[in-house]
DNA sequence: CTCGATCCCTGGACGC
DNA sequence: TGCGTCCAGGGATCGA
């Protein structure tokens, strides 16, 4: 499931193998997760992907004006969200495309780019000017740049849990359930807690040690679970580094107590019960629930 | 503002 | 071996 480290290994294997590589022609699947296929097939072919960057859980594929004379003033770029199961990789034309193989862009290099999506929870979609700057504004800060006073009061001024803050695109931008979860172990923060309930230093020391969990991660091109596989076809490696993330019933590695899952906004959320310490209401509310679900 | 529920979708796990 | 059922999860959306 990428997150921000599996994308932002995606982005960096595809800006050292496509960028500069220029589309030739466009050839579309299944196209509900793209926001506008048919300017996909009108607007791609032609131009040159310039470069690749990450942003949140977005890979953003910068685009010249591929000789465009309307919009040579624009910026121009493609959007993707690779969602669960997306895979976004340049094949040679002469392999044979595996299943669920969505969009193929065909490069000047006798390469296809091609998008890989089994469970289609991705997104695509054509950009240019000031839809651009729109699209990315909705999102909060990146984690990686964000400074610890801006993360700290953004998350203390919410009365939300910490784990759908921390889930929240629009409070901070590329952690998913598994960096959610592991950092909030290492923080020693239960998943259930209220933003606003945190001190100064719990806030501190969920920033560094979600940046530090982050950039691990990074450096060891992220998590690869059941699927997951970069540009290069590579997985990663830092599933071996999760402390709790699936890892139910097995023993904390701090203190040995059986690791417990409970579903907090709505995800599955792995934690210690020792080290996590539950805030006050929610462990009648979990039985509440087991009790009378849904309700 | 915050919450839960629902939908999208396929494949893997599991029970029989 | 094969079938049916359940569930995973990011994000949008809607009603409470």
């Amino acid at each position: 499931m990428p997150e921000l480290p599996e994308v932002d290994t995606v982005a960096r294997g595809l800006q050292r193998e496509v960028a500069g590589r220029k589309i030739l022609s466009l050839t579309l699947g299944e196209t509900d997760f793209i926001d506008d296929p048919e300017t996909l097939e009108t607007e791609l072919p032609g131009r040159t992907i310039l470069r690749v960057e990450r942003y949140g859980k977005f890979l953003l594929l910068h685009l010249s004006d591929g000789g465009k004379a309307a919009e040579s003033h624009k910026e121009t770029a493609l959007l993707v969200h690779l969602g669960m199961t997306g895979m976004l990789m340049p094949r040679p034309v002469s392999e044979a495309q595996a299943k669920h193989t969505h969009v193929v862009m065909l490069l000047d290099d006798g390469r296809e780019l091609r998008y890989i999506d089994p469970r289609r929870f991705g997104r695509m979609a054509y950009l240019a000017g000031e839809a651009i700057r729109a699209e990315l504004k909705r999102f909060g800060a990146d984690p990686l740049e964000a400074g610890l006073a801006e993360f700290s009061q953004t998350i203390r001024e919410r009365r939300a849990r910490i784990k759908a803050l921390l889930l929240d695109q629009t409070v901070v931008r590329g952690v998913g359930n598994i960096y959610a979860d592991e950092s909030l172990w290492k923080a020693k923060i239960h998943p259930a807690q209220l933003g606003a309930r945190l001190k100064a230093e719990q806030a501190k020391k969920l920033y560094r040690e979600l940046q530090g969990i982050l950039q691990k991660a990074i450096a060891l091109r992220g998590s690869s679970i059941s699927d997951f596989l970069d540009a290069e076809g590579l997985p990663g490696e830092y599933q071996r580094h999760h402390r709790v993330y699936g890892r139910e019933g097995k023993r904390c590695f701090r203190c040995k107590t059986p690791i417990r899952r409970v579903i907090v906004a709505g995800r599955s959320s792995y934690y210690c019960p020792t080290c996590q310490r539950a805030p006050r209401g929610w462990k009648r509310r979990v039985k509440q629930r087991r009790r009378n679900p849904g309700g």
